[in-house]
DNA sequence: CGTTCGATTGAGGAAGATCAATTAATGTGG
DNA sequence: CCACATTAATTGATCTTCCTCAATCGAACG
């Protein structure tokens, strides 16, 4: 009906080279994601007459600074949130992927705080607000489920301060790509082969360094055989293992570990 | 509002052109915030008998890892939420004032994410999040303050992570007064007199810098007037001008724009 | 009065930014 | 279909910022 076939995984299309433990356990978590994600679609398609807009790369779902209406639930597709500071500063704050709702941001002001910018193609769904609150007070459920989604943008945003804030930069190239590869997982989408959709300049603004660091942070992941380079453009990016991209963190991380003790 | 005027600003007329407009719009804010505070506090002591609990400094509201079952508003105090990553990092990743929810991080994974641990005495009112779902859904209005509050919490952190990811480190601790001071004019409270409840090595975990990085910032600050340390303690802090800490950002930034013209 | 913790300040070093040159991919018009 | 223009990515050399290490100072506390 909703969660199309597609998504469905089979399991053996998940990760296969990764320890037994976190592979079983990542699953059940991606199996329980997508129930999660198929029952919250359902529960509102169910509640109102969705609106269901098809977005092509660098289309904007909403603005900062549009008046907020409706919020959206993102159905296909890839998004970037992008927000720029009264001072001229512009950064990727969030980047959004199946079935995350779009457009928190502006509840609290009733205007938007930042632009979401489609990555590629993909659909979203439309809900009014107004129409949300009220269909959210006869159906607890929806409401839970809302909620729910707030609670993980807020969890990931403090996730994304924290890599910024305590990783050096080539595990924070590292981590990105894990945490990409994750969310692809738990939509039950393959995580050997990923297609990156931003320019090596938009990973730089989200992560906080420049293009160039970037680059060469690939340049060395791709050296240490963590990651390699589908031919034909190197925005193709075959992880082997995500587990080891772990491994690569810890390792960034470890020579300060080791003073402390 | 985005394009910089051509001519670099001086940071005094800068200021002096914001400020007559800032001063009343400023004003006009806090004193919608604070209704809008109380109204949400009316709110809530409306809908259940909360529990009043009583925190002094250090003590912890809620900690990583504990069952999710109660929300909290702060009614009065300072609470910092610390986070502890998997791999050993931890880091400050966010601030609460009066007004302020705690543990929405708890709601998606039914365990809270981080730590919430007040600065110093403070009432926190803790509100079964069973009982509030139930009682949104009779109240549109606490269920529209509760969204309220979360989508203030996203905007906040996305705002924290382009400071940090933006910013120089001068800049950074500059931004990190003017946001503190806006926090407290927000709530009605005098802001040329600040009392940081931080120590420096905290203030460095939440903008991503050394302790000694963030004295010499204050340093600077105090030599440039921008602050100044009322005597006996270098925690209390006087700020005779928050506006002036936007001026000094901008000038922060002015080599790198003027570079771009 | 000494101990401890927090803050300041300086000197040196390292991570990452900046500047610059080259290569690869994509798109365009003839 | 191919030259050409354009945009993205890579890589190197240098420079700046901030971190690290270390010493000193001040305040608070027992």
């Amino acid at each position: 009906m909703f969660a199309t076939p597609a998504s469905v995984p089979s399991p053996s299309t998940l990760r296969r080279a990764v320890e037994p433990a976190t592979r079983s356990s990542e699953l059940a978590q991606a199996n329980a994601h997508i129930r999660r994600v198929a029952d919250m679609l359902a529960l509102v398609a169910d509640a109102f007459p969705v609106h269901r807009r098809l977005v092509h790369a660098g289309d904007a779902i909403h603005q900062a600074g549009q008046v907020f209406t409706h919020l959206c639930v993102l159905n296909s597709g890839f998004v970037k949130m992008v927000n720029l500071s009264a001072d001229g500063r512009d950064q990727i704050v969030g980047l959004k992927f199946r079935g995350d709702w779009l457009g928190f941001d502006g509840i609290a002001g009733a205007v938007h705080d930042c632009d979401a910018i489609a990555l590629d193609t993909g659909e979203v769904w439309a809900i009014p607000y107004d129409a949300l609150l009220a269909a959210c007070a006869a159906r607890p459920r929806l409401m839970a489920a809302v909620h729910d989604a707030m609670s993980r943008e807020i969890v990931g945003d403090r996730n994304s301060l924290m890599s910024v804030c305590t990783l050096p930069a080539d595990a924070r190239v590292a981590d990105f790509l894990r945490t990409w590869a994750q969310s692809l997982a738990l939509r039950g989408l393959r995580t050997d082969q990923i297609m990156l959709r931003m320019t090596r300049a938009e990973i730089g603004s989200y992560l906080g360094l420049t293009l160039e660091t970037v680059s060469r942070a690939l340049s060395r992941l791709a050296r240490e055989q963590l990651i390699h380079f589908a031919d034909k453009g190197r925005r193709d990016i075959r992880i082997p293992d995500v587990g080891a991209l772990d491994g690569f963190v810890q390792q960034c991380l470890a020579p300060a570990v080791a003073t402390l003790q």
